[in-house]
This record gives C-alpha cells, sequence and structure tokens, in this order.
DNA sequence: CGTTCGATGCACT
DNA sequence: GTGCATCGAACGT
C-alpha cells in the first residue's frame, strides 16, 4: 500500500449512511484517529465486520431495541462502543439510515501517530508493531476508547480538545479477503468480515489469514 | 504451531 | 443468574 499523507478530515455522515458491507470494505485503508488529553493516537484500519440489522442473528440488534444497542439505530456516523467479558470495549461506526440498525466493527490497526502513547496504554512496551492494534479489544485499548466515547460523533473534529474520527490520508490497500465474522456462534454462514491481505495486523489465526 | 481456560462487569430476561 | 462480537497465559504437539 503506498505511504500516507497527513491531514485527513473527518468522513462525511454520507459515507456511513450506505449499506454497511460497502462501509465495512471502504474503511479498509481510512485512519481513525483520537485525540484526547494524552495526546493523539491514530491507526490504519486493516479489518473490519459487518453486523447488519434485526434480522443478523449475530447483530446485538438481534433481539429488538434494548438500552444498550440503541446506538445502532441512532445516526450513521456515530460511535457504537460495547463493553464485554467485563473488561475489553469493541468500537464500531453505526452505519444505514437512522432507525436501521446496523454497524461496523473495526478488529485491527496498523499504528501511524502515537504509538509510543498506544503501548503505554496497552501496558505491554514490547509488543511488535503490528501486534499494538491487533483485536478489536487491543485496539480500543490502544487508542483509549471506552464507553465515555459510546455515541461520539465521528464527522466533527474541532481545532482542540478531545475528539474521535476516521479520515483518508489517501492511502490505498491492495487485495480484500473475506471471511465469516470471528468469535460468534451464530450467523457464522456469512462471509462478512473482510480485511486487507498480506497485513500482520490482522487478528485470527496468522496460518489461516495468510492462506487467504 | 495448536487448544484450553480464567479473568471480570454489565445488560438483559 | 446467564452469557458474552476478548485476551493472554499455560500447556500440548
Amino acid at each position: 500500500m503506498s505511504v500516507p499523507r497527513r491531514g485527513g478530515r473527518p468522513l462525511a455522515r454520507a459515507f456511513y449512511d450506505r449499506a454497511t458491507l460497502d462501509v465495512a470494505r471502504d474503511l479498509l485503508g481510512k485512519v481513525l484517529v483520537h485525540r484526547t488529553a494524552d495526546g493523539t493516537a491514530a491507526g490504519l484500519i486493516v479489518e473490519t465486520e459487518a453486523y447488519v440489522g434485526e434480522s443478523d442473528p449475530a447483530c446485538h440488534a438481534a433481539p429488538g431495541p434494548t438500552r444498550r444497542n440503541a446506538p445502532l439505530y441512532g445516526e450513521p456516523g456515530h460511535a457504537y462502543v460495547y463493553f464485554t467479558y467485563g473488561m475489553h470495549c469493541l468500537f464500531y461506526a453505526v452505519t444505514e439510515r437512522r432507525g436501521f440498525p446496523a454497524a461496523v466493527l473495526v478488529r485491527a490497526i496498523e499504528p501511524i501517530e502515537g504509538e509510543a502513547l498506544m503501548r503505554r496504554r496497552r501496558g505491554r512496551p514490547h509488543l511488535a508493531p503490528h501486534d499494538v492494534g491487533r483485536g478489536p479489544g487491543n485496539l480500543a485499548r490502544a487508542l483509549g476508547i471506552t464507553l465515555a466515547e459510546n455515541r461520539a460523533d465521528l464527522t466533527r473534529a474541532p481545532a482542540r480538545g478531545p475528539a474521535l474520527w476516521i479520515e483518508d490520508r489517501g492511502t490505498r490497500v491492495g487485495d480484500i479477503g473475506w471471511t465469516a465474522r470471528i468469535g460468534i456462534r451464530v450467523g457464522t454462514e456469512l462471509a462478512w468480515r473482510c480485511f486487507v491481505v498480506g497485513s500482520r495486523a490482522v487478528s485470527g489465526s496468522r496460518s489461516v489469514a495468510s492462506s487467504e
């Protein structure tokens, strides 16, 4: 893939207000940025999964609306942060029109900016670069994304102060692979996980990922 | 390389 | 009370 340039602007609402599978694919190569009081950390998105509607048995909206999944039903272009296993936060970008519950889970990033900060947050100074943002729980930890970021508007990046957004820095990714989603017990027949072929930051079994 | 298992908090029924 | 869209340590091959 090409060398990233700096200084993008947040992707517009219209980017997210589309079919979720298209958004999942198009997020590959985009840059997820979180600016906090501790500094700015950013990573290239290399792996995503789509969760689409109440008819998708693996989607958190499958049981219908609840307090917890409410952001899925809201305006596209907002963050949905899911706290799971008592210790991990997962970051999603809400997609499709208001009222239709869908989102893209970001599963892996390659560090681009603030790698020292990301390592500090992970608490593991000796990680290889491709491991810093490998896995959905790990990347949220590295970027400092918590439940405080749930419902954050991803289309706004004010000149200063805390902000969470996704931007295009002109990076072109190579081949894209599609497989079943990881870590779910239902909906495994759907190939709604996509990733950049060859990226060492992609989660899951390395031998499987490299053969796809 | 692979599999198994415990940690840990919260929303939901 | 149950079940997680996870992770990393421990252990087997």
